[in-house]
DNA sequence: CACCCGCTTGACCGCCGGGTCAAGGCAGCG
DNA sequence: CGCTGCCTTGACCCGGCGGTCAAGCGGGTG
């Protein structure tokens, strides 16, 4: 019997039951990111994968878990593109701007998927403490930030970039990538998507090692 | 009869009023800010402010129509702040750094308060099209945006910044202020509150002005 | 064929929370 | 003193939505 409350349930699936639920994942990674978290109702995600209601809770145990799942997915999808992009031979400024870069790109090529990260910001203020979802969410922008502190911290070690506080460069790195996804979804910039990557790797690398003038 | 229906209804209040709206105001910034806006009931608040949840309708039409009022308020104080930190007479790149600085500092003294602009921006994505409160809001981020916009237009113009879409730097400004009050609140970063406004204020200059070596 | 099991359905439930309302205070004023 | 209008209360309503469940279907296996 499947139809029961056990808490570590877990369940096995045929083939046709894991790409329903990637269709699954799919509707609802549209829809989250279009209307949002709190405005997309669990019919509405089955009407557009065009199935019944009761089948969500077939492969996911609640709502926050479906939502939690896609962020994870998301995560991973973005870290690959992140690691293929970064040459394994460069000084670690560099390996940022490519990060950098192909974080952008990555970010224009999949808008609706993307958004949900940047919902992520929002939604470990605006979930109360305590839910799974926050704990998924926060430990996520953990994996980036400790990951661009290290890179800076080499940076700063070779010489590339100015000593002071790592996480505080890292903050301003993410921070950027993110405020230029939100910028582009948006509609109010309409430039080209390379020449936008290239512009923020630039923003990136002046901030990090750039000289100005004294104050 | 003032418990009517009517749409564009307007109330008198006396001096104990208009105190009690600024009580009600208040509970539910640091409620939105801590829980968010969805995980507030408008009970939360009534709680907090040690009246009846009625209440809350003498005051405001819709819970959507509080949590706007308090964003604009919020804009108005950011932007008096920036006003006040800007030299008139100094040249366009210092009046960014100055406001720039200025945002940072009145984030810190502002936490809770400020929290609600930085939900700002996921709730314009959260909040479906239409509704009232993603006017109030997008509107708002628009004001900001024109206003550094023209900045970084004089900088250029004065040779200060080179040539590009100011929108984009623009954004890049924008956006690291942000996050890095949103860092700041989420306690990730411990520093010195000036120390970090500095640091904000050289991080944005030099994205701006400064120079790297080629690519 | 009979049986199991993964899958699918859609009616149903219960709760939560935004919003309403009738009924009062309590000033100030004529 | 009564009246008018601002303010305050708390019980109540009701719609929406997350989650449940009993029932059925179909393909694979013994």
């Amino acid at each position: 019997m499947n139809t029961s409350t056990g808490p570590a349930e877990r369940r096995t699936h045929t083939e046709q039951g894991i790409e329903r639920k990637q269709q699954l994942l799919d509707a609802a990674a549209v829809l989250f990111s279009s209307k949002g978290y709190a405005n997309t109702r669990i019919a509405d995600i089955c009407a557009a994968a065009g199935v019944a209601k009761g089948l969500v809770y077939w492969y996911f145990p609640t709502k926050e878990e479906l939502f939690a799942e896609l962020v994870r997915s998301m995560r991973l999808q973005l870290r690959r593109a992140q690691a293929a992009a970064m040459d394994p031979e460069a000084d670690p400024l560099t390996r940022i701007r490519q990060g950098t870069e192909a974080s952008v790109v990555f970010m224009a090529e999949h808008r609706a998927y993307f958004a949900l990260l940047d919902v992520e910001r929002s939604q470990d203020e605006l979930s109360g403490r305590g839910s799974d979802v926050a704990d998924v969410l926060r430990e996520g922008s953990d994996v980036y930030a400790t990951d661009v502190v290290r890179l800076v911290r080499d940076a700063q070690q070779q010489g590339l970039v100015p000593d002071g506080d790592p996480q505080l460069y890292a903050v301003g790195v993410l921070g950027v990538v993110s405020s230029f996804s939100h910028a582009l979804r948006n509609g109010s910039l309409d430039v080209d998507v390379d020449e936008l990557a290239a512009f923020v790797g630039g923003w990136v690398m002046r901030a990090l090692a750039g000289e100005t003038v004294a104050r």
